[in-house]
DNA sequence: TATGAATGAGTGTTCATTCAT
DNA sequence: GATGAATGAACACTCATTCAT
């Protein structure tokens, strides 16, 4: 098989298993006009939101007919969820590469906050969960679906980071699990709210951000760092005096 | 009878006049009837969200006309949002007071947070803010207005109290806005986004509350308390042992 | 019977002969009320047509309950049709007085001329007239009673003063009733339908009712004056002309 | 092709290749269907007047969904003035050619009289008119609409007729205009409002409508005739006495 | 007798979904 | 397989009328 984007590969393979577990007729197969089609509704439903956005409108967006969109998905939900599963995807796929990298621990972590927080934020997510989240209560699961694709993994990406800090010895914590939730909340301080109640009408700003989250690292480490941690920024702090 | 507004206490007493005189409550006057509809609409509401729920759902819910509902609230939106400030109300109300005594820090804050946290999680606010949420694409301002009265105040009722704390010389703080959100977020670590994306469909128990509060105000004690507070501690800790 | 107003007297026998009429209970007997609630209907219905009009601004503009306009008026119909009763009444009473006045011919066509086709598309007259019009289908025979009781009795003293002028060797004319038509609509020429239709949005200047008045008569005097209608005319010039 | 305006032709063009195409035609273009729902909304509208007629009512009539009407007329204004347009097309259209013969001046003055006073009392065309007038009141421009489309332009056909006239040395007039409005309400003499109120329910037979309009063509002539016609009538009132 | 709160059928319009072409 | 015209249930909201007080 040859690779071509990852994305493409994974969604004819979702394709054909999707089609396999439904039992749905041979047709809906083109990943091409699938493609059209999410990418239309993206535009609505991010525009207008789950309810307001109308069957003819995504038809429009996409420019293909409305018996179209019925052969690939057999209602608007499942078009949303579809469309759900693609956006998650595409916007945090490699955001937690930035954890794999064995750096100064400090140093990653505010990256990686900041990477977080800066797309959690950001208008398109924020307005994609708002509709998930408003959603959630008309199609059960969804939301759970949601969160565990999402949030979660990237929570559990960072379980398995904090447990490598902690093993080199830089950390020291109790509840590993609780700790990572802590990260990631300290990073979003005040934000996640202002955002999705709209109370926030814009992203925050860069510097915002890494105010926010230089304050939650300089909390987390605080509160979890070793003493062999001080040493060894103590010494970077030292050379790096040095060297100006 | 203490005067506020002249209006107000002229409505008021003429209100009271009229059903006393008539022996039946003025046109959308009569509290009954209004809880009826609100309680009519919170069911329907807090099942379907606010675009799916129906006038006719809350019509029938409610046991009255749906003419009467017009009488009581100029639309849908009205609707809701009384029932969302009714809700608050009857929620939040006096939570804020644990704030107002001036007893152990470390005491206050972990009984403060814990309260926060299980009110916030309830399953019953975390539907209202699912529903306020998923409005908020069709209704700009609802969210942020339900931001304001809610989790705003708080916030700075919480604000308040640090400057206490800084004057007393138990905390030291660069930013407190910030402080005070880092705590609220320490107090729900994990479990706001959980909830609401409906990860988890009961409401955390006590002891995971009390674990995930404890654990936040440690980290906040240990990033902004004084030498003064330490020393206060240990003298608490002392006298504790000593009775024991 | 002490005259007091001659419409308030006509209205108290109506009532009676209503009530008598209608068996209806003693309830809706008290006039003055009754004129309050017609007064409340008429500033209502001109203001806004039969359908657009509602009980409840009726209510509110009479000052009357709902419960009250029902007790004197079976439903909206009924009072719509009793309000232009009086309306009527009170706009076309005393214009046809005009013509018992055996004066100048011409003079007294030209001046009864101008006061019909004043009338007749003055604002409020044109707005009870597109009023009743549009509800003449809903309401079987409002439309010919209105006409009967209106333009039709205008119609026959019209008529009326014709055969006297006649008998006075001042016209000739064959058919009087197409003739007192005739002058009527002359009179209006071009005015009715441009009023009725809203192209006319407000009631047409003195000069120009004056220009199509005298257009008017002179056509009708040209056609219907005798030789000694001339010969008078030509004395009345001289001895106009002497005058001056 | 005669090129009229690029975009009109376009979409034409676009409409027929798209019906030939698929063999149905485009939504909102299929004329037996367009017709079909004229036809229920006119005898809905016709009998119950614009506020009255629902769009359930001329969705039963008509045989199609509501779905269907709102597909070929944006709301219930737009197919109440389509129902008109085509009404006064279907009753008008080619009526005016009488007056471009040039032909004897008082038989056409006759018979043209004729056709309009025929017309316009035509029971169909009265309900009409009483359905517009009463929707005027509500949807302003409506009216005028109407009047401008139809009885002006029947109106400036008359004038230019007349000023014809003039030109032949046939009349002598100084307000044409106001003339005009005369001749057509002289043809009317009486018969609209009686009409129009519905005191007469049947239109008026084919010799009433001669006695009027030949009572009417005569007093016009008498009033704006010249010697030369005068003098041409004479001539072919001896012709036409030769001849018999 | 007079009141006005309550009623609920009715309004014009939208839109997810179907199915003949 | 793809189309989009047609559908009709559903929507929020109004208002003539009733009837308990």
């Amino acid at each position: 098989m040859a690779e071509t984007t990852p994305d493409a590969e994974n969604d004819k393979c979702e394709d054909l298993l999707d089609s396999l577990r439904r039992g749905r007729p041979a047709a809906g197969q083109d990943p091409v006009k699938r493609s059209q089609i999410i990418d239309g509704a993206r535009r609505v439903f991010i525009d207008k939101g789950f309810e307001a956005a109308s069957m003819n409108d995504i038809t429009r967006e996409a420019g293909v007919s409305k018996g179209t969109i019925y052969v690939y998905f057999a209602n608007k939900e499942e078009l949303f969820e579809a469309l759900i599963e693609e956006e998650r995807g595409s916007i945090f796929k490699n955001m937690y590469d930035l954890l794999d990298r064995s750096d100064d621990l400090r140093q990653t972590l505010v990256k990686f906050g900041k990477v977080l927080s800066m797309k959690i934020t950001s208008a398109r997510v924020i307005q994609a969960q708002r509709t998930v989240i408003g959603a959630s209560d008309r199609i059960p699961d969804m939301g759970a679906r949601f969160y565990e694709r999402g949030p979660k993994r990237g929570h559990d990406r960072m379980v398995t980071f904090l447990n490598a800090a902690i093993e080199r010895g830089l950390l020291r914590i109790d509840d590993v699990d609780l700790a990572a939730y802590q990260f990631t909340d300290l990073c979003l301080a005040g934000l996640f709210r202002q955002c999705i109640f709209a109370y926030r009408v814009k992203a925050p700003s860069q510097e915002e951000i890494e105010h926010i989250v230089r304050s939650g690292v300089d909390m987390f480490l605080k509160a979890y760092g070793t003493a062999s941690l001080a040493e060894e920024e103590r010494h970077q702090m030292i050379a790096l005096e040095a060297k100006s």
